[in-house]
DNA sequence: TTGTCATATGAAATATCCATCATTTGATCA
DNA sequence: TGATCAAATGATGGATATTTCATATGACAA
């Protein structure tokens, strides 16, 4: 019998990268690869590589559009897990954690806010 | 006007000795860093430099008892957060997704089994 | 077909993280 | 104080992940 990592789910939502084009895909919905990079500003390959690993941890859905495909956010687990950590980070890491916290520009894309 | 980053708090979970350090912790209840290190077959130091990321991210407290300190999850917000990704796991990870899996051995402290 | 646009892939360079060792700090007690 | 045990810290080599570039694949339309 064999058991499930965490770790490695937790992994692929450590990366500012992928958080960041989860909170897109979150606030402006489905999109393609090269509209995600466009959004935020990387390149077509790294946002290719990034989904990859959203895929294999079921953060995202794909759907083939034409020559494009689209990606979408999986709302029903994402969410509530980007609502967990907000709660935790407002509740024990507000005062005194200023290293941890990043300024508005480079937030842009925080989900929920 | 600063945010919080959640990719901080989503890596220091994505890492396997920590998150079984807090299964640990939670199973187990609150103990010290030698008795970590012991349960988990692992370096004192190593114990000592996992829990100082879970500490910063308030996924743990501490306590000094004597000449030793004794951690404690913080079970109020931790536990959800497994309890989520557990739950994503089961419900889009379990068929097709035999490469995430991990042996009973490895697996040992995974939390809520 | 052939050309074009969109995306994926592979491999190499780079950056980042982690394990380990040696050392230091800190608490306790004789 | 000095001895002892527990834990923290710092530095560094090695492992792992990410970025980047070049190229391949795949869909579509002319």
């Amino acid at each position: 019998m064999k058991y499930p990592s965490f770790d490695h789910f937790f992994m692929t939502l450590g990366n500012r990268h992928r958080v960041r084009m989860l909170q897109l895909l979150n606030i402006e919905g489905p999109q393609s690869v090269n509209s995600i990079a466009k959004a935020l500003d990387m390149e077509q390959s790294a946002v290719s590589h990034s989904l990859k690993h959203l895929l294999q941890c079921h953060f995202v859905t794909v759907k083939q559009d034409g020559k494009e495909r689209i990606y979408a956010i999986n709302q029903d687990t994402v969410a509530p897990l980007f609502r967990q950590i907000r709660r935790h980070i407002e509740k024990y890491c507000v005062e005194g954690c200023e290293h941890y916290w990043e300024t508005e520009k480079e937030a842009h894309y925080d989900y929920q806010r």
